[in-house]
DNA sequence: GCTAATGCACGGAGTTGTGC
DNA sequence: GCACAACTCCGTGCATTAGC
């Protein structure tokens, strides 16, 4: 670990083993066929939709097709999650079941979802010789599954990857950018699935991901955060971040979780961010004269931003 | 307009944990 | 101690930006 020597006896509190969990998000190795665009909704709810054929660096043809809806979800891609911030920019289709880890079977396929199956099965490849760029063929699923099992089933997909209030972050990156992501609203109330460069930490309740969204993006744990990783703020990070378990009977909890939904509807202006790191630092028991330090230390070096975000991508351009 | 530098996302492989 | 399962971590290469 390294950080400026003012700032060392405040990060020290922030450090310590959290009781949350972090995970990858999941993980098709072929994004191409997995991540879609809706081109429109048919009057019967079927959807026409459109594979993301080039956002890989395996090449996909392009397809349009009417597929099923009950299997589409928002997809939330790296850069879809900003500091206070994560909307989802396309979808992705989850044939999997989250409690058996695998794929729908196919035969509940064929019945079910017919559309959806067809779409898969011109990807499937040859099953006994499956090509480079086939869904058999992908480097993950010929590591983890067996030929017998559905040939479009995904990784890192467990009841984490549903749960309806999640925070998350970017892998990539210098810092934790950290957002709280809940169902989406309307007709589709369906939870936003995180492709596997985002961090997602489950949570029970909305103010609970409010409550562990502050503390992320608080000074003290930014600068604990950005003393030790170099590129990728994976989940080993609560390993070494000690954030307690949110109580909601603790009025410095359900204060940090105000102010952090205060700080998602506004973007997080200075004056909101500073209220989080006060905060945050009442519940680490970080002092004024620590939390300065800290504060300090961290501007200089974000090169005098020290809320963390990129600056060319300060999260409030819309 | 071209080249170099930088940032970041995709895809794959290594590591760790668990059960027998 | 071994085999298998689970999943994190990071190298590579593409896209974008900066400098000339």
């Amino acid at each position: 670990m390294t950080a400026p020597k003012s700032a060392l006896s405040g990060i020290q509190k922030v450090l310590g083993k959290s009781p949350y969990q972090a995970h990858a998000g999941c993980c098709t190795w072929l994004n191409g066929v997995f991540w879609i665009r809706i081109l429109a909704t048919l009057p019967n709810g079927n959807l026409v939709i459109e594979n993301l054929h080039d956002v890989g660096k395996i090449a996909i043809k392009k397809v349009e097709w009417v597929i099923e809806p009950d299997l589409v979800y928002p997809l939330l891609r790296g850069r879809d999650v900003h500091r206070w911030r994560a909307e989802p920019s396309a979808h992705i289709i989850l044939a999997q079941d989250p409690k058996t880890r695998r794929g729908i079977p196919e035969s509940v396929m064929v019945l079910k979802y017919p559309k959806t199956f067809s779409y898969f099965k011109q990807f499937e490849g040859d099953p006994k010789n499956p090509e480079h760029g086939a869904l058999r063929g992908r480097s993950g699923y010929r590591k983890y599954f067996n030929p017998t099992d559905p040939f479009y089933s995904m990784y890192n997909v467990g009841p984490y990857t549903m749960s309806k209030w999640k925070v998350l972050w970017p892998e990539v990156g210098h810092s934790v950018r950290a957002s709280v992501c809940g169902p989406t609203r309307g007709k589709e109330s369906k939870p936003s699935l995180p492709d596997h460069t985002i961090i997602v930490i489950p949570c029970d309740t909305a103010k609970e991901a409010y409550y562990v969204a502050g503390m992320l993006n608080s000074s003290p744990a930014q600068i604990a955060v950005r003393s030790y990783i170099v590129l990728h703020p994976s989940p080993h990070i609560l390993e070494h971040i000690h954030i307690p378990r949110f109580n909601p009977e603790n009025r410095l909890h359900v204060h940090l979780a105000e102010i952090s939904r205060q700080c998602h509807l506004n973007r997080g202006p200075e004056e909101m961010e500073e209220q989080i790191d006060r905060a945050a630092a009442r519940i680490w028991r970080v002092n004024l004269a620590e939390l300065r330090a800290i504060q300090e230390a961290l501007s200089e070096l974000s090169g005098g931003n020290p809320s963390g975000e990129d600056p060319d991508n300060p999260g409030d351009e819309d």
